[in-house]
Formats: C-alpha cells, structure tokens, sequence
DNA sequence: CTCGACTCCTGTTAGC
DNA sequence: TGCTAACAGGAGTCGA
C-alpha cells in the first residue's frame, strides 16, 4: 500500500503535472473531498491555475498552484497517482492492479490534453484544499535517534503504533513498520518507553535503512519480510515461525525468537 | 492529553 | 461452480 516511499514515487511522477495550465477539473465524488472541500471550491481554486510545486510531508502530497491555493492528495490504501495515463506504481500490494475509469476519484485534465488524477478504487484516500500542514509530525525520511526519542517520548503504548502515528511521525505504515521492527529485533507489542536508548539507536537506523532499500528496490512491499505475510510464513533470519498480532488495529508479523 | 475500540471503504480471496 | 464472509490498512471519531 501507498506509504511515504510510494508517496515520494507519486511526488516525483506529479513533476510532469507542473506548469500547465489546468482547464478542467473533475472532482465529483464528495465522500472522497474531506474537511469540507466541495467541488466547487476546487474546482473554482484549479481552474484556469497550474501547479508549482509538488511537495511531500509523509503519506501526504501537496501540489502549490500559482494562484496561492494547495491542494493535498492523500491515498490511503489502494491510491494511485497517475500523470498521463502513465503510472508510475503498476503494482500496488492490495490493490488491484487494472485501470478502470470508475476508480477516478479525482481527476485534473491540463489545456494541453493531459491528466493527473487519483485513481483508488476502495475510495480510503481523500482530497483538500489548503490543509492544516501541521497536523503531521517530521518526515521520516529522515530519521535518527533524537528525532525517534521525541516521537516515544514517555508514551507507554505499542512501539509499533507509535511510529505509525502521523501526528508524531509522517509517513511510516503498516509494513515499513513491520520490516524496520524486524530489522531492529524489537517485538511490535513493546511499550515504547521501555526501549533502551541502545534500542531506540538501532531502530531509527533500521527505520533509515529500510527506506533507502526499499525505495532502490521499488516500495514499501519489498521488505525483508513481506513474502512471509501469511499464516504458516516462517522468519527469513531465523526461520522461526513467525507470530500473527493485531497491534494498534493493524495486521503485524514478527518474529518471536529474534524480536524481543 | 493519551490511548484503545470502533467505523468506513470495496476488491480480492479463502473456504464451504 | 457459485456464493458468502473474512480480510487488507490509512485515518477519523468517540469515550474512558
């Protein structure tokens, strides 16, 4: 699923989308405009604008316009940012993999001919116009060991959960969560403030590196891991089968022999 | 403020 | 073969 390194793939691709003149927009799915957007704010901020700058903060691409508005594209996990008709991502784990026209959520047609549009067929990513940015805590790109220690802080909850949170720290998901805690060998289910500061050292370095391998090896779905995703998968290091636990809501694989 | 539980969303897939 | 139920997880909301 999309999570920061999908989202700098996206950001990357939209640099095709700048500088063109925006004729038409086409943003009528409602429940996929949040925070009160309607399509006839986006509509009226787009049109006639072009695109300036497409920035990344997370899970999260802004795109500037020229007439001062933002726009910010979430994915959620099944979204796909598509310039063209080129997509940069053409497989996306859990999503399917075809191009149907009714997943076009929103969709921006340039005077030239071309598009950019968010193409995501279980509708969990969302559109706004001029976001509060400071909802999101630092990137996690990059990340080192005070900037880890600040988002644990004194918190007693899953470590897992807590670098999940995007309030304190942007742009990690389920499975690069997954693969920087296996790395690191510290169980998921861990109270965050009982990691030594020795642990929190080696997190954040296996957080950093599992971004940098994964995004030269094509996205977050690339891990370690990731093929030993089922009942029965067994650890790649140790192979130990691995343990199945809901943390914080969300499907996490471990390892109980070397994830402690 | 913190944190867990619940909910939304829909295509795919496991299992009967 | 065809159907149903479970599953996937990002993110917002609510209540203790």
């Amino acid at each position: 699923m999309p999570e920061l390194l999908e989202i700098e793939y996206y950001r990357r691709a939209a640099g095709a989308g700048l500088d063109r003149e925006i004729a038409k927009v086409v943003a009528d799915d409602h429940h996929f405009l949040k925070n009160g957007t309607t399509p006839e704010a986006v509509k009226a901020a787009l049109g006639g604008a072009r695109f300036t700058t497409a920035r990344r903060v997370g899970k999260v691409l802004y795109l500037d316009t020229d007439h001062g508005e933002v726009l910010s594209l979430r994915f959620g996990m099944t979204g796909r940012l598509i310039v063209d008709d080129s997509a940069v991502i053409d497989r996306l784990e859990y999503s399917p993999r075809r191009d149907e026209p009714k997943w076009d959520r929103f969709l921006v047609r340039f005077a030239d001919g071309g598009s950019m549009r968010v193409q995501d067929p279980r509708r969990l990513g969302g559109v706004e116009l001029d976001p509060d940015e400071s909802v999101l805590g630092p990137d996690a790109w990059e990340i080192d060991a005070p900037m880890l220690t600040n988002v644990i802080g004194t918190s007693v909850t899953a470590i897992k959960t807590r670098i999940m949170d995007q309030s304190r720290l942007a742009g990690i998901g389920n499975l690069l969560a997954d693969d920087g805690l296996w790395r690191s060998g510290i169980a998921p289910t861990r109270a965050a403030n009982s990691l030594s500061a020795a642990e929190v050292a080696d997190l954040a370095l296996a957080l950093h590196e599992t971004l940098r391998q994964l995004f030269e090896r094509g996205g977050s779905h690339m891990g370690d891991t990731q093929e030993e995703r089922h009942k029965d998968g067994v650890c790649p290091r140790d192979g130990a089968s691995l343990q199945r636990t809901k943390v914080g809501g969300r499907t996490s694989y471990w390892c109980p022999i070397h994830q402690v």
